[in-house]
RNA sequence: GGGGAGGUUCCCGAGUGGCCAAAGGGAACAGACUGUAAAUCUGUCGGCGUACGCCUUCGAAGGUUCGAAUCCUUCCCUCCCCA
């Protein structure tokens, strides 16, 4: 792949380089967007970047990797999940500089015939022959014919953007070999693949919703960086390729470092976090992100913006037991306690403070007076007042 | 059209008449510990109540029963197989 890439890139002339996505609705976390940040350097390297929306494709569903059938989903939702995807992606991306497309705009013009023949370049034993069609049809699992239909569908994507280099997941790896087979039949110079590793989670394990170990597109700064601050300490090295914009000598050191006694992973960890909430954000926010983490995790400070909390006109003027309290407060649209059984158990188990000390008796009422600070748990403060 | 499986508390998933607010795991939350919002350990995890308690919940609606997530009826939904 290097060879081929540096052999295009002595023309001179900007490279085209796509990455595809679906357009499912889902919670999109910085795994998913590890091909994006390439894609993004190679914007950033003055090459032609373009942002290629599968609408088509997702309606079939990527069959990779499924222990079963995709879900059906509607055209118009596809659309929509589209728009929110592309949203996300210009938080990396520069939108002045990025082609957007959709492959419905190919895809739904091909005809029968013209199926019939990009179909004809692919052997079936390779069509079905990959592992997980094969496991589903041994174990008896539903598998249809369409679905087999999904690799010429982004193969077609390839050679219909007449794209130089296409970066995508490593589990896209045969779809994407079918583009340059296709490109191939059509007298194309097939497009060079770039695939990444998938990005383990906070723990080492897949990065799901489910394990808890994703750090979201939509978290806040601060939240960002302080999530990637649970990276496990042997997933520091993967971080640091996939996540981090160092340049590869900086990512080497830090790697090398990693391995040296004395060396506190932590450190290196905010490197990763740094680095994260940059791209993401800006230089500034990362800082204040970092500041924040410091202040408030490690050196366990009172932060200095606590939101003020009025208490409810109904409650005013007169002492009220500390549950009913957090339950009628909201910020943010929540109220501080689900139920007042939940705050009585977080005060039993000692995680309420008042004025930093810890309240453990529910019949405490709050009395009206100044405002008080409070401590829900580790980090959570509010200032209570009339 | 025929046959079969199933819908359980945030998620997965056990539970086939009382001992079920419902096992177990995950997530979440708190505490301890620490280099972190890591790991580990402990505890909590439907609502109301200080409480023996009461209320709501097991797809929906009815019914049987002293008593139902568990039995019956109808309905809705999901999935599989055959055609």
């Amino acid at each position: 792949m290097t060879a081929e890439l540096r052999e295009r890139l002595k023309t001179g002339r900007p490279l085209r380089v796509y990455l595809g996505v679906d357009a499912t609705a889902r919670n999109l976390h910085i795994g998913h967007f590890v091909p994006l940040q390439k894609l993004c350097l190679f914007q950033k390297l003055g090459h032609h970047v373009t942002f290629l929306i599968g609408d088509y494709t997702t309606l079939i569903g990527d069959p990779t990797g499924r222990k079963d059938e995709r879900q059906k989903i509607t055209h118009e939702e596809i659309l929509e999940n589209a728009i929110d995807f592309a949203r996300q992606a210009y938080r990396l991306l520069d939108p002045e500089k990025t082609e957007i497309r959709y492959n419905g705009e190919w895809l739904s013009k091909l005809t029968f015939m013209e199926i019939v023949e990009i179909a004809a370049i692919f052997p079936l034993k390779w069509v079905v022959g990959r592992r997980d069609f094969r496991e589903r049809m041994e174990r008896g699992e539903p598998l249809r014919f369409h679905e087999t239909l999904y690799c010429l569908m982004q193969g077609y994507d390839a050679y219909a953007l007449k794209c130089d280099v296409q970066i995508g997941a490593y589990d896209q790896h045969l779809n994407m070999l079918a583009g340059r087979w296709i490109q191939e039949h059509f007298a194309d110079r097939p497009h060079i693949i770039w695939t990444l590793p998938l990005l383990p989670g906070t723990d080492g394990r897949k990065m799901s919703k489910s394990f808890g170990n994703t750090i979201n597109i939509t978290d806040t700064p601060d939240d960002m960086y302080g999530k990637c601050m649970r990276i496990a300490d042997t997933m520091l090295p993967s971080y640091l390729d996939l996540t981090t914009d160092y340049e590869s000598e900086v990512v080497d050191e830090l790697k090398t470092r990693l391995t040296q006694h004395g060396t506190n992973p932590m450190d290196v960890k905010k490197e990763v976090a740094f680095s994260l909430v940059r791209q993401y954000f800006d230089e500034t926010t990362a800082r204040a992100a970092a500041d924040q983490f410091r202040a408030l995790v490690q050196e366990k400070e009172i932060p200095e913006d606590v939101p003020e909390l009025q208490v409810p006109a109904e409650l005013q003027g007169r002492p009220v037991p500390w549950p009913d309290l957090l339950v009628a407060l909201t910020h943010e649209g929540k109220p501080l306690a689900a139920s007042k059984g939940e705050a009585r158990r977080l005060m039993a188990q000692g995680g309420f403070y008042v004025e930093q000390e810890p309240v453990r008796d529910a019949a405490v009422p709050y009395e009206p007076g100044p405002s008080v600070l409070v401590r829900l748990g580790k980090r959570r403060y509010f200032r209570i007042g009339q």
